[in-house]
DNA sequence: TAATTTATTGTTATATTATAACAATGTGTA
DNA sequence: TACACATTGTTATAATATAACAATAAATTA
């Protein structure tokens, strides 16, 4: 059996419903949401979220706990991934900044480690809440 | 009454042995640690932690939910973290590059947002695992 | 096609992480 | 002392996430 490159039912329901959100949501609101498509178990919800960040569909946003669609094409896999973050409205951006993921993937510090990932989160105020 | 400017007394113990511990630890293991000093409920452990996290003195590792003691004595507050974290033995490392850190706490993009707070977790295998 | 293997699903229960609410206590200030 | 307010202790509960295992579906190969 080959590995498997669509999504099967459960992932798509979960990825559309993340897909719709202008913001990140959370595993249990995404859950709530998607119970009359059948899907009434966390454990349904977390595998599907599971694959759908492992191929870079969506992200999570760990000071968040929150998921997120990728906005970005170049995203194949969740491996290099930058956000901001305001801090009053909650406002989640990912941040497609080639001169930053260059300089994040190609960082080397004196460890010896080879970094295959990364995650960065900014935080903020956005423009909206800055003037208020 | 002025702003607290000391530890109190949980607080100190919290502190003191996430800083003996080599590695992150969590909650709920700080809060079995702690139990013989008088800390019983989860709460004054969260509590503790939240203050030594804005005061600096720990930082949490967001994809770990852990938390370890600052290395950098330039960490007044956790306002500027990055952490290299490896996937197979889960050793986890405060990066301290000044160069690193400039470039990121300098960075602007052209949403119109302020960033005054970043978190960035590496990835990767350190060298001991590597070479396994 | 039938048998085999493997991935995915459904389901129940439970583990782990974190906060709400409120009374009690301590500490600095007027 | 009286007041304000930060910190603590305590109980309960909310929110996030995984273990275990049986059932089903899909791909492979005999
Ligand atoms: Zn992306
Ligand atoms: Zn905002
Ligand atoms: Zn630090
Ligand atoms: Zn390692």
């Amino acid at each position: 059996m080959q590995k498997q490159n669509f999504l099967t039912k459960n992932q798509q329901i979960v990825l559309d419903l993340v897909e719709k959100s202008s913001q990140p949501l959370k595993a249990y609101s995404i859950l709530f949401n998607v119970q009359k498509k059948g899907l009434k178990a966390p454990l349904q919800v977390y595998r599907a979220l599971d694959k759908l960040v492992e191929i870079g569909k969506i992200h999570k946003i760990e000071s968040r706990n929150a998921f997120v669609a990728c906005k970005n094409s170049n995203c194949v896999v969740s491996n290099a991934t930058a956000f901001s973050i305001c801090e009053s409205c909650e406002k989640v951006t990912e941040i497609n900044n080639s001169k930053l993921s260059k300089y994040l993937s190609n960082f080397e510090d004196n460890s010896g480690m080879k970094y295959s990932k990364y995650n960065l989160e900014f935080f903020g105020l956005c423009k909206k809440c800055k003037n208020k």
